[in-house]
DNA sequence: AAATTAAAATACCGACTGGTACTTAATTTA
DNA sequence: TAAATTAAGTACCAGTCGGTATTTTAATTT
């Protein structure tokens, strides 16, 4: 994962994997079948160890301007508080849209995993801005295209941070884009 | 040029090239030295071709919001007016972006071209904020900022198309994040 | 027409890719 | 304890990559 993650991910190839994980090739294909199932593998324990967090978060309920700027701050969090396994920082960005960038570089297995993480992000923005609606603290912009244009802007900002750029600027993009939500 | 801009750079080899050209590969690097070479002379022709039409547009001194309006429809083209040498359509997205996704992958010269054409991107856009503000067409916003976000956008709404996305909603986007300008 | 030079193509190089037969070591069952 | 089963590892496969040495063809010059 932390390969995937800091490295472009059609670039790590299997056997470098082996090499840093210090396990076999046959290994490794007894476990995941073919190198799809591996990166499929990878994607689902990302979803569950850093996306759902995140989802849950934006469910909690608070107001809507609380919410959005506590997803850009978790968005532009500059390697800090969250660590993998073994105690290393997380990488910047985010494997989600690294994978997808690398879209046309995916197994078919990895592919769906990819499209049904990126439906559930949608669904989780969608239901957040109909919560905001509800409350009174959103605007007359549908729904359904409120969460396209926040997941294109983060998503933006994450491929922005995983190139290397610097977070507070990366932080000024999102909120002059964000500016006229709510 | 056409191999580069449709499909992913990174995964485009010289071997396939050649085979699609109909030249041998000892004649390919006869002419451009290496890999590095070719991709180098392709974003310069790229950018002789493509982009500097654009940036003679933003310069010609229309009021900003029409040359604005111009630029997303420009970028949103569906495949259609410009061609290439043998008459085939453009493909969507732009080279420039691709390369600069793929930038980890680019050679020491292609690295600085796509440097260069980004920051020659950059001053377009400051030059062209900055005559907006003398026309008392554009608010506070710092000109160097403006033009990062205008360029993050851009890009943004580039990559969505080279991945796909349809430009109506494409486009929808980019009027959006752009509302607040001027 | 013969000799020289320049262009082009064939055929190859070592390195690396995803993936697997086959052999060896450890564990479980009889 | 001996036999059967499972796990792990070595060493390899064909295919492709970027890049070249070498040979063949074509165009000049003498």
């Amino acid at each position: 994962m932390r390969a995937y993650w800091s490295e472009d991910v059609e670039s790590v190839s299997l056997n470098e994997i082996c090499r840093r994980a210090e396990l076999s090739k046959p290994g490794l294909y007894r476990e995941f079948g073919n190198e799809d199932g591996l990166t499929k593998a990878v994607l689902v324990t990302y979803r569950k160890q850093f996306l759902a967090p995140v989802y849950q978060m934006i469910a909690a309920g608070a107001p809507f301007r609380e919410t959005l700027d506590s997803l850009v701050s978790i968005v532009t969090r500059n390697g800090s508080a969250p660590m993998l396994n073994d105690d290393q920082e997380v990488p910047n960005g985010c494997l989600l849209v690294k994978m997808r960038e690398a879209y046309r570089h995916l197994g078919e297995e990895t592919r769906k995993e990819a499209d049904h993480a990126k439906e559930k992000a949608l669904t989780v923005y969608e239901d957040w801005v109909e919560r905001a609606k509800a409350a009174g603290e959103f605007g007359e912009m549908s729904s359904r295209f409120a969460a396209i244009y926040i997941d294109a802007q983060l998503n933006n900002a994450l491929s922005l941070l995983a190139r290397g750029e610097p977070s507070d600027e990366v932080k000024k993009i999102l909120t002059v884009a964000f500016s006229m939500l709510g």
